[in-house]
DNA sequence: GTCTATAAAGAGATAGAC
DNA sequence: GTCTATCTCTTTATAGAC
């Protein structure tokens, strides 16, 4: 049974010898299902991806998917607390390092984009099928979001601080500029692009450093 | 019936008055249908919008729908070649002006984004919902899409030329940075806003311009 | 834990009257 | 041009055997 607190990330899994059946790449089937489903739903939306496909997809039949879940949408809720789970406890470590406010908010756009295109399924899902996810669930994937966006939102308001930003735009508009710029990525960026995540982060980063630089970088 | 290269802008049509029945805002049934088909699909998504919701919020019944339509899809494909249609004769007329590379730039900039929010469900509609197209009329879209980009890299290439724009990323990096940071303003923008469509869209100009700023502008 | 078979509901589209 | 009624197909989810 998925279950959203519980619920393995993609290769995440070193012991699945002590599964009984074992599939490609070591996954259970469990997260062998989760992956099929976010690969689904991100390729045809949420709606017109079908229980089957999923199923078919994961190597067993339509019905054997519900002795692992109990309906289609915890599919959606577990990718997406997944997704922003991990992205946040990564920012959490950035920001608890104690470097320069700009250092960090340059670490914070490369692990924004290399998590995001590392697991472009997954992350796609959650940035794009929401709307899909209803009553409780969805309002907790919203404030889980809230919760990561306001890490990236602290490091900006530090970097005004100490001039590297300038301050006469606010927080909010530098943030949602900033977020526009990485997350449009995931629509676009193909693993086999001349340029690697890594690549990608740091030519977005330098725009916006640039774009949204305050009088201290001017000096550098 | 809707038919894609006749298929009128919500709020375009002035000769509503010869139509029988006229509808608030003067639309037309077909316009109030796709004004309707707009904001569900942009709302629930295509699959999840039902024809049944898009008609209670015409004011009609289901079955009304289908002599006005062949099929579902074709709202999504008149929603999309219309979105794309207009806002790339309008780019095209920029383009016919003659100004510096930098001016038409930020004119592309401003136009894209307050065309994009004076009519966010259709134009959010076109640029999330396109995999729900199929067939020719995907490609069709796709054709349309690529040819109003082609616009955008030409500008960033004499923007190259001139030392506006810094010559060392490829157009191609700096067109799909430049896209980024523009579309997916439709996410998060509402009109009640604090800032207008237009101040977002200086703003959002304004970073890149100076984010991928070349030698010429650092000595203005 | 997976299977076949099927229930139950939903939704796109059509028929034909007015 | 809109309506009621209905067809038909798809899809989520369950029942119960192995």
């Amino acid at each position: 049974m998925i279950r959203p607190s519980e619920s393995p990330v993609l290769g995440s899994r070193v012991d699945g010898r002590s599964r009984r059946h074992r599939r490609v790449g070591h996954l259970s089937t469990s997260d062998t299902i989760l992956a099929a489903a976010a690969h689904v739903f991100r390729t045809k939306g949420y709606q017109a991806a079908t229980t089957e496909e999923i199923a078919n997809l994961s190597g067993i039949r339509k019905a054997s998917l519900y002795h692992h879940i109990k309906a289609k949408e915890d599919l959606l809720y577990a990718l997406c607390t997944d997704s922003l789970a991990r992205i946040t406890a990564a920012a959490e470590q950035v920001s608890a390092q104690g470097a320069e406010p700009v250092t960090r908010l340059r670490e914070l756009v490369r692990l924004h984009v290399v998590t995001m295109l590392a697991d472009q399924d997954k992350h796609a899902v959650m940035l794009t099928e929401l709307r899909s996810l209803h009553g409780a669930r969805r309002k907790q994937v919203i404030a889980l979001r809230d919760r990561y966006e306001g890490i990236i939102r602290q490091t900006l308001a530090e970097c005004q601080t100490d001039g590297t930003i300038r301050d006469d735009d606010t927080v909010k508009a530098l943030s949602l500029a900033l977020l526009n710029l990485l997350n449009w990525t995931i629509f676009w960026y193909k693993p086999r692009n001349e340029m690697s995540a890594a690549m990608v982060a740091d030519f977005l980063a330098r725009i916006f450093l640039f774009g949204a630089a305050g009088p201290k970088l001017h000096q550098v």
